[in-house]
DNA sequence: CGCCGAGTTGAACTGAATCAAGAAACGTGG
DNA sequence: CCACGTTTCTTGATTCAGTTCAACTCGGCG
């Protein structure tokens, strides 16, 4: 990266304090925003039926964004919410296409970035069709096991598209099978 | 697209027809092809406990790759097969790259339809997530609608996570419902 | 301190899978 | 171009994984 680039990019930049429980985004509105994570953690979920789906959860040194409304341009059918206190720093729709169309070189970083996230997509895809509760459980547990310290049951079971019972039920099972 | 790029471009392509049934990539190869689509349709899925899962259908004008194998350059866990009688361009993965290196603005053409993608494979997964197998069936009826004419029962139900039994139970509900 | 949401556990219920059998459509070789 | 076998699709009966409802515990926060 240039540091013409490098200056540009700074003052496009904004830094944020989110408090837990706070949101970045609500349904209905339109991403205006992509973030990158310095500290925190954080969910994306939409509301089906008076509860909450979570789609994604997203850490420190991660970019977050709703992806659909953000490049389509269109209402947001998620919410982002902050999971614990997060600083994160914000980069408007509106610069960053300045900023594609300024520095051709930011386009490669772009796409890679995208890819990057695009296959992140597709192996949470993976996951989702993998049936069965306890399998999708177990690949959580394995790659991202951290996400069980930082998380709620019911968020998590949310995620693995689980009611928080069945979490609590296939969990305690594991466990009992383990220690044995 | 300058000329140059143009040029450099087609002598990257090879054109190659897939017969229906044939696969264009295996599970256990490592995806070196990213697809056009000129004429026909095909299909994604993965094996599991003996059964196809459908991840996506893509037609004519789509580009269509193994997104986790082409991108990270592992072993694809999916097949790609084509469902009619295709004809494909092909870009292989080291084309590709010389291509992002020797001309800086195919990265805003790579970018931008790498975006494209992502949007979709996020769409996907927000149906997916749409619990009630109805509901899925509703919303592919609505967004993709000659999918029905062009891919049997088996691959729809598989496609929307149902038994081919499922699907057909609800689908000749749903037409009863709405004849009256 | 008291309340509320998170988490656990049990019992009843249900949507969808599985199993099974038959009908219709397809394609392949004689 | 027909006959046969194979695959797709439908419909019914049964089973099961996971949901829902309910009661209770625990820990944190106002």
């Amino acid at each position: 990266m240039s540091d013409l680039l490098k200056d540009r990019l700074c003052e496009c930049l904004q830094v944020k304090e989110f408090k837990k429980k706070s949101h970045l985004l609500r349904e209905g509105q339109t991403a205006n925003y992509i973030y990158f994570i310095e500290q925190g953690l954080m969910k994306s979920f939409y509301i089906k039926d008076g509860v909450e789906i979570n789609s994604w959860f997203m850490k420190e040194n991660d970019f977050i964004v709703a992806v659909n409304s953000f490049f389509t341009r269109t209402e947001s059918y998620e919410f982002i919410e902050a999971i614990e206190d997060s600083t994160v720093y914000l980069l408007s729709y509106n610069h960053l296409q300045s900023l594609y169309k300024e520095f051709m070189e930011f386009n490669i970083i772009g796409r890679i970035i995208t890819e990057k996230y695009y296959v992140l997509s597709e192996q949470r895809q993976y996951v989702l069709r993998k049936q069965k509760a306890e399998e999708r459980l177990a690949i959580l547990m394995e790659t991202q096991p951290e996400l069980f310290q930082r998380v709620s049951r019911k968020d998590i079971a949310s995620y693995l598209g689980l009611s928080m019972e069945t979490l609590s039920r296939i969990s305690s099972k594991k466990l009992k099978n383990t220690s044995f």
